[in-house]
DNA sequence: ATTCATCTTGACGACTTCTTGAACCTTTTC
DNA sequence: GAAAAGGTTCAAGAAGTCGTCAAGATGAAT
């Protein structure tokens, strides 16, 4: 087993943040830098870091979208580092999706235990985020669909019902699951959300199945929900 | 599925501090107290808690002392809660195994923000329960029902008496027991929903069973209901 | 203001599942 | 062996669910 060094994405628009960062962690890792959010999503998508260090104050997609986005495809540990003190702040990036938050000014010894901490726990190794059947690729790092090598083009909605399916592939989950991980939690009246979630894989069917009256994908579980199939 | 509510035991000798964190926690949590580091290894093992809160400053076995303990077994998330705010202590203890470090005073947004986020990372080994014997398999996590590795298509009512049988898998289900588990406690009438029961069975069988005449699987006990056979 | 894509709602037919009654089978009891 | 009790299977109507089409509502972009 080749050992070779942890990689660390350090995102923050200022440059002397990136420089002391780099500063005190490349004795230990390999640091890769982004300024935007734009090009930290890029590089997280290229570039595979084991943990990324993320400021909230990107100057064109805010931190906390930045996290939303990258919790679609990937489990990667992330944590923020931000002068925002306030707790909204902290509780709001936490349920982002992000693992821990620190707040500057912070020493470099509690950031690279933090760091520590986070690889420790994310030891598993992780599996592609890309699902694959037949004629059918979804690539949820790219935010890509091919049938047959042809990009399909899905309604934001669309996206969503397929992603939560490829993300527990091959498990049922129910019309309640769905609409809960779609549309939130709070509106989950009953039968109004049912259609409207029935109407949307109809539509996704109709783009991504060869024949819709006959799904191969995405398969019904009469009185319960859908089922991305795996085999 | 048992929605059952997941635990949090809370490691501190001041009574108040214990006191204020059930509060805040006991709305969205079971809360579990213990006021010295034995009680807290103790604890650990007998209830299994999902996340655990701890004091550094115990009485009688160090914080740091306890996190290397359950690290020695464990991987449950530990959440260091002191008032000991030196980057040393959360370096030492973030090394010794935390997960994180939160230092007193804290809001209780934050706290539980912070608890959500080490259970979602902690959620990943579901251990799924698993039925199988001879060339019958089924998956619960999944909803899978395999008979002969092919696919079997269950209704609801075919899979909850299913799902019960499974989960007292061996053990004898009066009729009571099932129709009281698959159509609420209500509607527990007499005959007509023991015949109800037994025509749902009977199609269970059909779909499971080899032999439908000579069961295999759901044997029935007569006069009291029926069983899974596990061996 | 207009256009466009998307979201949402309603209507309806096709299909699946539930429920019930009747006939048939099996075991126990007298 | 006949009767009774309990259990199983079949079939058919009732009830409910699902898929599709299409029209209206929304909202962003021009």
């Amino acid at each position: 087993m080749a050992e070779t060094q942890l990689r660390i994405l350090v995102v923050d628009d200022e440059r002397p943040i990136r420089r002391f960062l780099n500063a005190s962690l490349s004795g230990q890792f390999t640091i890769l830098e982004a300024a935007t959010g734009e090009e930290a999503l890029a590089a997280a998508i290229s570039a595979r870091p084991d943990v990324i260090l993320l400021d909230l104050g990107l100057p064109d997609i805010d931190g906390l979208e930045v996290t939303r986005r990258l919790r679609e495809w990937t489990q990667i540990p992330i944590i923020i580092v931000s002068v925002r003190d306030q707790e909204e702040h902290k509780i709001a990036a936490l349920d982002a999706g992000a693992d821990d938050y620190l707040t500057k000014p912070f020493g470099v010894g509690e950031l690279t235990a933090r760091v520590r901490a986070a690889l420790r726990r994310a030891a598993h190794p992780e599996s592609e985020p890309i699902f694959q059947k037949d004629d059918l690729l979804v690539d949820l790092a790219r935010r890509n669909v091919l049938k047959q090598g042809q990009a399909v083009s899905l309604t934001p909605t669309e996206y969503d019902i397929l992603r939560v399916l490829v993300q527990h592939a091959g498990k049922v989950l129910t019309h309640e699951q769905l609409i809960r991980s779609i549309w939130g939690s709070e509106n989950v009246s009953g039968e109004e959300d049912s259609h409207l979630l029935r109407v949307n894989v109809s539509n996704l069917r109709r783009k991504l199945e060869t024949d819709p009256s006959r799904p191969r994908y995405i398969v019904t579980e009469p009185g319960v929900g859908y089922r991305l199939k795996t085999a």
